[in-house]
Formats: C-alpha cells, sequence, structure tokens
DNA sequence: AATATTTATTTGACTAAGTCAAGTAAATCA
DNA sequence: TGATTTACTTGACTTAGTCAAATAAATATT
C-alpha cells in the first residue's frame, strides 16, 4: 500500500535535495569543470580500466556527450587510452597522473564542503545522517547497497544492557505477544549480572554490525561448577546468519576454559529458533514447567551442556 | 568530531541521489518541460502571489535566467503578472486556470514516478524510507525543517524500560563518568518496579516528542504512607524546556491522590540540574553519604517532600 | 561463409540552457 | 538631494547537451 503523505514526503525529500545538488553544481567545488564532468573524473578515479560504454551504462549519458568528455580529457592529458585487445572497438580508458591530481583535488574539496556542512551537526546526528542515508539507498537501490558491514563481537560497554532489554522486550512481545514482566525480568537479570560481575567466572558479549548493537548474550556465575547461559538475543535482522550460533559457541569456550562442569540456561519453548541452536550444541533439555509469567501461557525448558563431552565431542 | 567514514558516506549518498535526480531530469516526466521549469511551476502553483525575487532566493538561479522563463511563461499563458503595488519595481507572479492544469499534470505525474518506485517496496520499508528522508532534512536544514512536535507525557509501554536505562546510562557515563554500576543499580530498580507493579499505588511516566521517548520519571511504592520518586531522566536535547518540572509535578499529584504523606528520593551532588528541580518544588534534604559506588566520588543525597505541605502551599 | 544485425564509439550540425555585463526604473540610505 | 541598492530586463555570448548519421568491429542468422 502506498500512502499519498508517502509520496508527498519523497516528493518533497527530493525537491530539498535537488536544490542541495542543484547548489553544489552551480560552480562546482570552485574548478572550472561541470557536475558531469566532475562525475566522469571521480569515475575513473575510483577504478582503473574502463570502457566508455561501461561509464556510461552507470552514468546515463548521452554517448555522443561522453565521447566529447572524453575528448577534451584525452587531450587536457588527464586519461589516456588503449585499444581493448579483447574488443577492437572498444577503448581502455586510464586515467594520468596529471588526472589523478585532479581527482584527488576534487576529492578534497568535496570532502571539504562537506566537512563545512557538517560543522554545525553533533555527533549523534551525523551518526542518524549516515544511517539515514545508507536506509535510502538500501531500499531505493537494494542491488547497488554496500554490502553489509561484518558482524563484530565485543564485549560490554555501559548501555548494552539497557539496549538489550528494550530490544529483547520489544521484539518478544510483538512476536509472542510477551507483556512487560518479560521486560521487568530481564532487565533484572542484567542488573544483577553487571552489579555482581566477576570478570573471572563471568563474561558478556554484544554483537554489532556497522556500529549498531544487534545481538548479545553472557555467561553467569551459576553456583559451584555450573555456568549459565542468559540473554542470548539476536535482532531480526541478523537471524539466519550462524551468528546465534557463534555467541553459543562463545559461551561453552569461555564455560570450559573458566573450569565449569556445567552449562546450564532456561528458556521458553516458543523461542524455537533459539532452541534449535541449542540442540545442535549438545545442550540437553532436563526439566520443563507450564507458566504464564509473561501473558501467554508458556512451557519454561531448563537445559544443560556437560562440558566435558562437549569438549570431547568437538574434538 | 567529522569522521572520515562519515563523509565518504555522504559523498556516496550525493553520487547516488544525484544519478537518481540526473535520471529525472533526462526527459522531466515526458514532458517538454526542464526540471527547473518543473521547479518553477511547482513554486508558483504550490504558493500563490510570488515575486520574482522570491522564486529566485529559493531556487537559486540566474536572474537574468529566470526572467526568460518567466517570460517564456507569460507568454504561453501560464501565468500572468500584475505590479507590486507596495513595490513598483516588482511583478507579482500568479499562477493561471492554464498554467494549473499543467501544475496538475505534473504533479500528477510525479506522484505516478514515486508510486511506480515505491512498487516493490513493503510497507515497513516505506516507512523507514519517509523517515530517514525527514530525518536527513532536520539535520540538514534545521531552520526549514517542521518545528520540533510537542512533547506528550504517557504511561509506560513495554520497551520504555530498557530505552530508560540506555539512555540514562550511557548519558551520565559521558556527563559525569559513571561507570557500569550505575547501569546495573537502575537496570535492577527498573525491573523491580515492573515486575511488582502496583497499579493503584504507582506510576510511571515517558515523555516523548515526535515518536521518540525523551524523558522520564516513575513513582514508587516506599512502604507505608511513602513514595519514592524515582528515575528521573530527560535526554539533553530536551533539558530546558521545563519538562522536568512537569515531571516532578506529575509525581506530586499522583502520589498526594494516591494517599501518600511523603514523597522521598534518592540522588547525588553531582545532579545539580535535578536538584535545583526538586528544591523549587519544596523538597527538603534530609541526608547525605559519600560513596563511590559508580566510580567517582560523589554525595548521595536523600531528599524528602511533605506532601501536606505541599498541597497547602500550593493552594 | 556470406549477410544481416547489433554494439561501441565518433563526428557533424544543431538547439537551447545558462551566464555575464550592462541597462532601466524604483526604493532606500546618507 | 544625490548616492547606493534592489528588482528585474535585455543583449550578446558560450557551451552543455541532443539527434541523426557514419564507421568499424563483433555477433547472430541463414
Amino acid at each position: 500500500m502506498i500512502l499519498p503523505e508517502t509520496i508527498d514526503t519523497i516528493r518533497a525529500f527530493n525537491r530539498f535535495y535537488t536544490n542541495k545538488i542543484g547548489v553544489l553544481a552551480k560552480d562546482y567545488l570552485a574548478t572550472p569543470y561541470t557536475l558531469v564532468e566532475g562525475r566522469i573524473l571521480y569515475e575513473m578515479g575510483a577504478r582503473e580500466r574502463v570502457s566508455a560504454t561501461e561509464l556510461n551504462r552507470d552514468l546515463g549519458l548521452d554517448p555522443a556527450y561522453l565521447s566529447r568528455i572524453l575528448k577534451k580529457f584525452r587531450e587536457a592529458g588527464f586519461i589516456d587510452s588503449e585499444p581493448d585487445p579483447a574488443d577492437k572497438r572498444s577503448q581502455i580508458l586510464n586515467i594520468t597522473d596529471m588526472g589523478r591530481e585532479i581527482y584527488e583535488t576534487l576529492g578534497e574539496r568535496s570532502r571539504r564542503q562537506i566537512a563545512d556542512d557538517l560543522q554545525n551537526v553533533d555527533d549523534a546526528s551525523q551518526a542518524r545522517l549516515v544511517d539515514s542515508m545508507q536506509t535510502i539507498r538500501a531500499i531505493l537501490d537494494p542491488s547497488g547497497a554496500l554490502p553489509p558491514p561484518p558482524v563484530i563481537i565485543r564485549p560490554y560497554r555501559i548501555g548494552d544492557m539497557g539496549w538489550l532489554i528494550e530490544a529483547q522486550a520489544t521484539a518478544y512481545a510483538r512476536e509472542y505477544g510477551l507483556n512487560e514482566k518479560f521486560e521487568a525480568l530481564i532487565a533484572e537479570v542484567a542488573g544483577k549480572f553487571i552489579a555482581n560481575f566477576n570478570p573471572e567466572r563471568e563474561r558478556s558479549w554484544i554483537a554489532e554490525r556497522g556500529g549498531k548493537r544487534v545481538g548479545s548474550v553472557l555467561v553467569a556465575d551459576g553456583g559451584g561448577d555450573v555456568a549459565k547461559l542468559r540473554l542470548l538475543y539476536l535482532d531480526p535482522e541478523v537471524r539466519g546468519l550462524g551468528l546465534g550460533r557463534t555467541l553459543v559457541e562463545q559461551c561453552i569456550k569461555f564455560s570450559t576454559l573458566a573450569g565449569y562442569k556445567k552449562l546450564s540456561l532456561w528458556t521458553n519453548d516458543i523461542l524455537t529458533a533459539a532452541i534449535h541452536i541449542y540442540k545442535t550444541a549438545g545442550f540437553r533439555l532436563v526439566s520443563e514447567e507450564r507458566h504464564a509469567m509473561f501473558g501467554p501461557e508458556c512451557v519454561g525448558q531448563t537445559w544443560e551442556l556437560n562440558l566435558r563431552e562437549a569438549k570431547l565431542s568437538a574434538a
């Protein structure tokens, strides 16, 4: 469904951004080049060895027009060309050292221009700006958008627990209808974990992608020789990438090294994806109990992994 | 601070959107008009009675160029002009019925064009798209953007506590250097509050602006006839608007109505802005103790408000 | 293998988009 | 009152950008 307001907002944004770019185009970065020429030079500098056709496909220019600009560049010594041995109709274009200098200058000015624009934009807004731009690109041009940055796993930092509580409470409310008692539970669990944190026996990991938190898990001391795996969570957008397994393996490895004999966890039957991960990691269901602590009726489950066995089976 | 990656992403987005607009400009909506002409016609249609100078200021065109286009429009019968009685140098431009027809056609095509682009974009992505575009406009052009929406105060919803924990922990770590034990404390407080929530004796409020959470406070049952005010927080962007006072007053009113005799709170000397609000609301400092629970040394303070007195003084 | 068709690029021949400088007339400033 | 600024217009260009046709090599077709 496409709302008229959606279309209006997009039209308004297009007008806004046309202005923004139009102003840029005025006297393109205070150089004797046009915006189009700048774009061509950019493409030439960014990649090596292009043919005119490729350039054309990407920039959508009139071939005659492109041909003339390239001629000018060739005469000015910004680019040179050699016939493509594979296709003698085609020339392979290459940027010269002189051309590269212009390219760098243009890039430098463009960067400074943007830096000026950002002068009065605080860090948080900058982050939102970048995020919004990437969102727009990803939606409007799914093919061309940059591949998602890699997921990194890092230790806890301040604010992570709050994020985790919000993300998990919201997601499980939406997906399974859990109520606010669930948020309360994880807030208490998370709070106690940090309050009594023992760096030798406990650990927490946050998965991050492109600076945005997307997953978590932690190992808490369960007393005796039992470690507890808690608060495993994956944002919907990173499910199915094997990240859950990685996080659980992280926990198993740490618990083993820390000298625990068992890794135990409590979960609910509705969380089938997580349970699948536990199962394949070797956890065994040791007890179940029906409850309705979080609104809908569900079955709480305790799973355990014998860490010695796990080690053996991994070897 | 401006990161190079930020600049690069913005450059990439500019290139991307230049292409998008360039494609639009190609054969502007399959009409015999240029993009610039279309823009002018749009501005003429969107508002009535413009002068050439105003148009120029907003579109940033060369005056000579504008003048020629307007002449063409006048000859074609799209606009007419009458001298401005207040300034005889100026002409007041008006769109004619014929011009309005063209304007409508152009708008219609532009809308259809966008609708086509959105054909394969699901509803959630459309919402994110619109949101991102508004974010970009608001950040890049704070003046022209819509005024900030009003702050509304609403009851707790799932996910709010997580947000509060993250926001408060992050803000106080940044501003006062508090460590993760502070996050732990508020997580526990928030968790217990929701877990044992008693709707008759307790309440929580979240302040929201434009769908974004910006502040919070809650009243918890302190046992006996004492209520506790907790987790008062304001996002940096809404500080100084009197919102803190409003939230505290909310708490006082509720506690009074709920039959409590005292409203008590615990805070720290470093939070001077909050303390100022408590003071002016009539709270009195009843005890202090030095501690370093959250890293830096600070002074924990207990403040109390006698609700009967408060009521009298307000009357 | 010969012919037809398509693709990559260039050139000629324009059109009109867009710019710069100078001019006119009214408004505002000193 | 004269000097300066502002709102627009016009003349005189330049050059960005287009369309059609040409060339030469690569592919497809029969």
